[in-house]
DNA sequence: GCTTGCTATGCAACTCGTTGCATAGCAAGA
DNA sequence: TCTTGCTATGCAACGAGTTGCATAGCAAGC
C-alpha cells in the first residue's frame, strides 16, 4: 500500500486539507494515484495519529473551515525510508483487454457493441491527452528554467502523455482487429 | 470487479482447475488481469454454486487429481452481458511515479538509490519485453492464418508489446532527468 | 528413509477500497 | 424563501484483495 506516501509526497508539495487532496487526486496525482475522499480522510487520520502529519483549523470567508495539513519531521523521515525500498510489481487489471479477449465467444451484434464502445472509449482519452498537453503548456512552458522539483513532475507527466499515445495507436489496431474478423 | 469475467474467458478459451487458472493469471493473462490462487479458488467456488461453471473431478497418474471447470450456458450469457456494458474507467496506481515526485524530497544518497532502482525495475521490463516478443513469435507465427480467438488474443498481446516499449522509452527520459538533477 | 519441489486445494484473519448515506456552511439565482 | 451547487468532513457496511498458514499426493535425488 501506498496511498499514505502518495498523500506525503502531495503535501510535501503543498499543504492542504483533505478535500483539497481529493481534488488533487482527481486532477494531476490521479494521473498515478487515484483515491476518494473518504479513503483520504480516514487515511489522513490515521496519519495524524502516527505523527506523520499535523493538522491545523484553518477559518475562510465565503467558505467552511478546513483542516490544513502539514507533513513533520517523521512523515518526512517514513517518506524517505519508502522511498529507498524497492519498487512493489504493479497490479495489472485492464477491462478492456479481458473484454476484448471476451470478444470471440459473443455474437456480431456483441461485437459491433464492443466496438462502439472502444470508440468511445478512445474519444475519452483523446480527450485525456488533450488535457495533459495543455497542462504541460501551462505549468512547464519553458523547461530549462525548472527547479528540481518541477522537472521531476514534468517527466512523470511526460510519462502520462506518453501513456495516452500509446493507448490511443493500439486502440486503433483493436478497431482495425474488430472491424477485420 | 471482473475477476469472475476474467475467469470466465480463460475457461471459454480453454477448460482447467483451479490451480491451472493461477498459473495462467501468472503468465499469459496476467498481462492484463493478476490474481492469486486463493482468490480464484473462491471466486470459483461462488461461480459454481451461480451455476456459471461446472467442476469435474479429474484423475491424473503421476500428480493429484484435480477438478477442471467448465462454462455452463448461463455462465457464457453472463459475461455477453458484462461485454455490452460500458468499460469502467481505471483505477491507476503507479508507485514509480509516486517516488520520482517523491525525490524531490530526499537527498543525494537517496535520489543514488532511487535511480539504481530504476535502472533495476527497467531491466525487469526488458526481460519482459523480450518474454512478449518470445510468446508472440511462438504463437502467432503468421498472422494471416488465424481464427477470430487467435487474432483478439493476438491483439492484446500487441497491447502489452506496446506498453512495454513505451515504458522503456519513457524510463530512460526518467533516468536521464535523475541523472541531470 | 528423508528432503526438496511441484501439483493441487483450501481456511482464517486482516487490510484496503468502494458505496451509500449524513451533516453543515455559505453563495447565487429563481 | 427555496432550491441548487460547491466546499468541507465524516460514519457504517460491504466487498475485494492480501498474507499466512495448513494439508496432501507424488516424483526425484541424496
Amino acid at each position: 500500500m501506498a496511498l499514505e506516501h502518495a498523500i506525503l509526497v502531495s503535501l510535501l508539495e503543498r499543504p492542504g486539507s483533505g478535500y483539497e487532496l481529493a481534488r488533487r487526486f482527481e486532477r494531476s496525482i490521479g494521473r498515478f494515484w487515484t483515491a476518494t475522499h473518504q479513503q483520504i480522510y480516514r487515511v489522513l487520520k490515521r496519519m495524524e495519529t502516527d505523527g506523520w502529519v499535523t493538522g491545523e483549523e484553518v477559518g475562510q470567508d465565503g467558505r467552511p473551515d478546513k483542516r490544513s495539513f502539514t507533513v513533520t519531521g517523521s512523515g518526512r523521515d517514513t517518506l524517505v525510508e519508502w522511498l529507498r525500498a524497492p519498487v512493489a510489481p504493479e497490479a495489472v487489471r485492464h477491462e478492456l483487454a479481458v473484454k476484448i479477449r471476451g470478444a470471440a465467444f459473443t455474437d456480431d451484434t456483441g461485437r459491433a457493441e464492443l466496438l462502439a464502445e472502444v470508440e468511445r472509449y478512445r474519444a475519452d482519452h483523446e480527450t485525456l491527452l488533450t488535457t495533459y498537453l495543455n497542462g504541460e503548456k501551462r505549468d512547464f512552458p519553458d523547461p530549462m528554467t525548472l527547479d528540481a522539483g518541477q522537472r521531476l513532475q514534468h517527466v512523470v507527466l511526460r510519462g502520462g502523455i506518453a501513456y495516452e499515445r500509446m493507448l490511443l495507436d493500439w486502440l486503433d489496431d483493436v478497431l482495425d482487429t474488430l472491424r477485420a474478423l
